[in-house]
DNA sequence: TGTACATCAGTGAACGCGCGTTCACTGATGTAC
DNA sequence: TGTACATCAGTGAACGCGCGTTCACTGATGTAC
């Protein structure tokens, strides 16, 4: 067994298993078992269980970052000014690039928001750290073309409304099996994540496009 | 010291902690500390920390939800028809309800959201059927009228503009802290949470009331 | 009124268990001469 | 080509620690006769 495939096993069994768990719900123990390596691999290949989480995030990241800024780039190569891009647009960017990566890793896009879930809701003081260091600046470059997008709004507003945004997009994508569940149970009706995604962009837009509320 | 004050000491210092960290990551041993009562109290009074936790929901979902229903008493006193009421009015009484709850408590409410995003990211499979058995018809009623407030649109459309909603709310509420910490950062604008909920009922409002989607 | 008993909040110390981490070691592969 | 050594992925067993829970016990208060 290689290097890779050992380091990639323990990736994969952790990413599943802290997404439906949580970070200290996970054990090494029982992250080992799934990916049928030794125990002390991790800690051989890791050093700790923070540096686990860490790696955990930069599979999913990196690769949808790369896709991000690509898609930026095209959309800024496609327009002269970049006020001519809106909102939708952008967004329309940001759930490519996610679908995109997700497609490339193998992986689940809710697996991947709920990750990024705990990762705002649990307290993970190195994974704050961890993620603003490497990821900051492609976050940046995203929230200040979406600024512009939306020049109406004073950067207060907007600045409330991104994070209104961020909380509709990660809470519903990361909970979209038990939302599927219940729509499934109470309407007999079965939708996919894209879809959920289709709904979700124009709700988005729309709260963004929307006057200045007066503070 | 009586029964009572023992156990809302560990009540009080539970929910601070729960809220600061989670529930895996708070020990009982910190919690009674932090009480100054015996270890061995939580478990006399409680039985277990499952236990705990559902007392600590409770404590602050009884009152809520009491005050949303007398405040949507209030509001169907004062309405022919439900469908004369909007959902702003339906929103404002919602908020209203968390602000009259909090206050009777002498709690925080960014303390209480932060429990209730827990309670939607964490997996604790007993919370959740602790808090449908106990406060579902609450909700339920609430959804209700605020599914009549916005008949155009279809109900799968507004079922997940409800759950985008709530991600909104929990999310942003929950996470005021550090998201006003930013904000006077970058922009020395200081707001406190009534501020937030000023912006955020026009956004969810303009959300709901959008036309329905094509999917 | 006095006595015996029951109830109950609270306690100190210990229980077994699972945790993250460490360590001495193995065995395969690569490198220098 | 053969030999000695270095490197490195991986391992099995153990380490100490903090966890939730249990248990025998205390001491105050209430109740029955």
């Amino acid at each position: 067994m290689s290097q890779r495939e050992t380091v990639d096993r323990i990736l994969d069994a952790a990413s599943i298993l802290f997404a439906e768990r949580g970070f200290a719900e996970t054990s090494l123990r029982t992250i080992t078992g799934k990916a049928n390596v030794n125990l002390a691999a991790v800690n051989y290949h890791f050093g700790t269980k923070k540096a686990l989480i860490q790696g955990v995030f930069s599979r999913f990241l990196q690769p949808f970052c790369a896709a991000l800024e690509a898609g930026l780039d095209a959309l800024e190569a496609e327009h002269d000014a970049p006020r001519q891009v809106s909102a939708s647009q952008l967004l329309q960017v940001l759930f490519a690039a996610l679908k995109e990566a997700m497609t490339t890793l193998g992986e689940q896009k809710e697996r991947f928001m709920r990750l990024v879930a705990l990762a705002y809701t649990q307290v993970q003081a190195h994974l704050h750290t961890h993620l603003s260091e490497n990821f900051g600046s492609t976050y940046h470059r995203f929230t200040e073309r979406l600024k512009t997008a939306v020049p109406h709004l004073d950067p207060i507003a907007f600045y409330w409304r991104l994070n209104f945004l961020l909380g509709a997009s990660i809470f519903t994508l990361s909970s979209f099996d038990s939302i599927q569940g219940i729509l499934l149970a109470e309407h007999q009706v079965n939708m996919n994540i894209h879809d959920a995604v289709v709904l979700l962009i124009p709700a988005l837009a729309g709260m963004l496009e929307g006057a200045n509320a007066q503070v």
